[in-house]
DNA sequence: AATCATTTGATAGTATTACTTTAATTTGTA
DNA sequence: TACAAATTAAAGTAATACTATCAAATGATT
């Protein structure tokens, strides 16, 4: 049975709820597709009207610009990915597994996820790693993270925090080491995409799995700071 | 005594090397206050032009466009660092004390360097931190990586890899955790800046330092993997 | 089935941006 | 002094990022 779930994102993401309506749906999907297609910079809302077949305007009424639409598709994704780390640990009792279940959910690459199948959890994935972090390097991210932008990304960040301090309530610094996992993962899957002399993972492409669990290892397990 | 060292930089960065002329070092002058004022996407050739007082036309001499720029402002910061890697461990013996010592380099925030007086090294670092990876993140990121855009970048990295390799030949994971390091760094200093929520340096400023200080301790000197 | 409110579409328009072109002027150099 | 190269001035173009207006379609209510 397929349950079409609604995210609850932060208003800031946009000007009317493109979840609520047909063409809302259609604007996300065919945003997905085109984004992932040709890049956001080469992304204008013209191209995007003639390709869902519908006007500039009526996209204008659901988003302020490009720039709210990646923000949008950026919180809809953290918001979908703090769901399934959710419902994937739920039925797990320790910490320890809780964690490390969620890390490598995290890192490694999805499966469509048929809950919501008006989106491409596929191409979308890829838009946020090549093109996610455009949307918070802007000079108005101070005023996008009051508007609560940023909350689910935090929620996740939080809960694995939570998690690894059960295993190591001494460990000081339980933030920089989660987010520089999470980060950190989506950079070396760019970089071995297109930087390869970057990374070590040319031959196996569960390296970088298997870097960052390893990292986490050693500083859950080892102690010396 | 002031040297003044000009960094050879790779063709793809710009049209006319702007380190040859008066104009050219205008431009690279004032495109870094500026575009640390107002941030990359409001920078425009109009706006600098105006503020150095000369046109847009000439500034089209010197950058086909303004991802150009940035994209020689980011090569320019990475052959400085590189520079400045090697001439401060130049006089080290052993691979553990140059390894660390360029790390630290890295992570902590430098002072102004006064053989480029002509480069507001501050603000260019604010500017790679919070635009720099906009200059990679683009579709064209193939091409310029053809073309050599990264060398300094990636020859630094593999300085690093080469100190590590001595301390540890059996890690199996040298550029990750060289790159993580680097690229986590900068992303914990804007996290501190802008999401403090998802930091936890926000009382101390050198916990960045220490935490990636420690984590290369672990990987170093206990062996687990 | 008629009415009304809301959403969408069609069209046009504006300001700005990201360039290009051309020709005149200045600067550096032999 | 003359020549080439670099710079400036000015104008122009195509595309972008919007905004405004009004008509048409849709949908919910009575």
């Amino acid at each position: 049975m397929i349950v079409q779930i609604k995210l609850s994102l932060p208003s800031c993401a946009y000007l009317r709820d493109p979840q609520e309506t047909k063409l809302g749906v259609s604007i996300i999907q065919n945003s997905i597709e085109l984004m992932d297609d040709i890049g956001f910079e080469a992304f204008t809302f013209k191209k995007l009207a003639v390709k869902m077949e519908s006007t500039e305007a009526s996209i204008y009424r659901y988003f302020e610009s490009k720039n709210q639409l990646l923000l949008f598709l950026y919180a809809w994704y953290w918001a979908w990915v703090n769901y399934r780390v959710k419902t994937t640990t739920q039925n797990l009792t320790d910490a320890e597994s809780k964690l490390k279940t969620a890390i490598k959910l995290l890192i490694s690459h999805t499966e469509e996820d048929e809950k919501f199948q008006f989106i491409n959890e596929i191409k979308l994935r890829q838009i946020i790693e090549n093109e996610g972090i455009k949307s918070i390097l802007t000079k108005r991210i101070d005023f996008i993270n009051k508007a609560g932008a940023f909350e689910n990304y935090k929620k996740l960040v939080e809960t694995l925090v939570q998690w690894l301090l059960v295993i190591r309530p001494d460990y000081p610094h339980p933030n920089m080491l989660i987010t520089t996992i999470i980060e950190g993962a989506r950079i070396q899957h760019f970089f071995a995409l297109h930087l390869t002399r970057l990374t070590n993972n040319r031959e196996e492409n569960d390296s970088v799995e298997h870097f960052f669990l390893n990292l986490l290892n050693q500083v859950l397990f080892l102690k010396n700071d």
